[in-house]
DNA sequence: TTTTGAGTTGTTCGA
DNA sequence: GTCGAACAACTCAAA
């Protein structure tokens, strides 16, 4: 009997895998993980996601059997080494959609045919290739609506799922793979990674108890809790979808099955937002280092480091936006609105570029991904496809005294304004001196002072998206 | 081909 | 406190 490799990349899963059903129907299964930072070059994970990927490889090498073999280098050359080594009839895997992997790929597959190996892609990532759901014209959707309702939503059902392979036969061998998964070197030398772990079950066990917990207590509420970030009305999905410890299907017919109403289409529109941003990726290939509109490249961005750092630190003197980076930092999470607030502070309040957002999230959160993250910044910035318009530029008082009222979120990230009363909390610089005194703030020694005036700072931004048009 | 209505998540101002 | 309009102009998608 032959050797069929299944290359997990973003599939760290064995329910809902089509590639690892193929590898398992046809020969003994050889389960391998590259990593591949030589090929990703400037797209090489960020820290976080390093941190997430060393558990996740540790979850799945158990539920293989420790079976996993674990490589590290230029994924083409791994690959063509364990072919030529090897009695391997076939490669499998599920497809990547950022241009440099599929670059990678199309290259593997091509030297693989031509020495006889079968290779076989699945789709084990998205709900909807992007190359099916098209315009009439058969050109890709640049507006959200229309690409969901009239694309997604009249394309036909995601298949449904299949069950993790039973009875795998494993190939025996040690095939010059390293020793350990600890050989990858994922996790950081110094330990900052200790307090954010007891905030995740890393790994596809952990994936699904989510989703259940979602689908009991989270969903009830979702389109309106979803905004509120002390609630828990949110799925905490991400990192886990990105790495592919649940696959998109998996979600989807779950959502199904939770109902038919307003909170489950919400849901299912922020699927169908990452499919979206997948298409567009895939669509658009230069879109994480490029403006979608081009008009932006004349914009004036500003170059304060200064305003970067204390952004980065949380330490902007602006309460919800140093809870949502405080978070971030804390636990390789953000909520989702305070993202879209910090979002908006730092490209339009700072005046500072997208990419340095980008690229900071890139850095620190679990569920970095290069399709979401950079449709998303770019759509803050409102240089992307369907961006919001201008005009629209948060204000982080009214944000927080609107999304969290009882001032929850801020004090859990702030503790230093834990006793700040509510009228003050999110304009600590507003609040009588005695008031401050009582809470123990003293702005500019335990507590910055803003490092920017909201509203000087919002006349300045438009005027600069001004200057773009004239 | 032309036309028409619409477009994730806001803020401010004035009535 | 509440409500509607203005904030710009453009591109998109589909009839």
């Amino acid at each position: 009997m032959t050797i069929a490799i299944h290359w997990f990349r973003q599939d760290l899963r064995l329910a809902d895998n089509p590639a690892l059903c193929q590898a398992v129907a046809r020969g003994q299964l050889l389960p391998i993980y590259i990593l591949d930072d030589d090929t990703a070059a400037e797209f090489a994970m960020g820290g976080a996601s390093r941190l997430w990927l060393h558990h996740s490889l540790k979850s799945l090498n158990e539920s293989l059997s420790g079976q996993l073999r674990v490589f590290c280098g230029p994924a083409q050359e791994v690959i063509a080494k364990l072919c030529q080594e090897h009695d391997i009839s076939t490669v499998c895997w599920n497809r990547c959609y950022e241009a440099w992997r599929i670059e990678r790929d199309s290259t593997i597959k091509e030297q693989l045919k031509s020495h006889g190996v079968e290779v076989i892609s699945s789709n084990g990532s998205l709900l909807w290739e992007p190359w099916q759901v098209l315009k009439n014209d058969g050109t890709p959707y640049r507006v959200f609506t229309p690409f969901f309702k009239n694309g997604c939503l009249k394309a036909p059902e995601p298949a449904p799922c299949k069950p993790a392979p039973e009875n795998i036969e494993f190939a025996e061998g040690h095939f010059g793979a390293l020793e350990t998964i600890e050989d990858l070197h994922l996790q950081p030398s110094v330990r900052w990674d200790e307090p954010m772990l007891p905030h995740w079950q890393i790994g596809e066990a952990g994936a699904l108890e989510k989703l259940n917990t979602f689908a009991e207590e989270g969903v009830t509420n979702y389109k309106e809790g979803r905004n509120l970030p002390a609630r828990n009305y949110i799925s905490r999905l991400s990192p886990h979808m990105h790495f592919g410890e649940i696959s998109p299907r998996t979600v989807w017919h779950a959502a199904t099955l939770m109902g038919d109403d307003e909170n489950v289409y919400t849901f299912k529109s922020e699927l169908g937002w990452r499919e979206f941003s997948y298409s567009l990726l895939y669509h658009f290939p230069a879109m994480p280092r490029q403006n979608m509109s081009r008009k932006f490249d004349a914009f004036p961005w500003s170059d304060d480091q200064a305003a970067l750092s204390a952004w980065q630190k949380g330490m902007t003197g602006y309460p919800i936006i140093d809870a949502g980076m405080r978070e971030l930092w804390q636990t390789g999470y953000m909520h989702n609105r305070v993202r879209m607030i910090v979002g908006s502070f730092l490209v339009k309040n700072l005046l500072l570029h997208w990419h340095h957002g980008e690229a900071w999230f890139w850095d620190t959160l679990f569920d970095a991904d290069l399709a979401s993250n950079s449709a998303s910044w770019q759509w803050v910035a409102g240089c992307g496809a369907d961006a919001a318009p201008y005009f629209r530029i948060f204000n982080p008082i009214t944000q927080g005294e609107k999304f969290d009222p009882d001032g929850e979120y801020t004090r859990r990230w702030v503790p230093e304004l834990k006793d700040m009363p509510k009228k003050y909390l999110y304009q600590p610089w507003e609040a009588p001196a005695m008031m401050l005194k009582a809470a123990g703030v003293e702005l500019g020694v335990n507590y910055p002072n803003p490092i920017v005036d909201i509203k000087a700072s919002r006349e300045r931004a438009l005027g600069a998206f001004k200057s773009l048009s004239s």
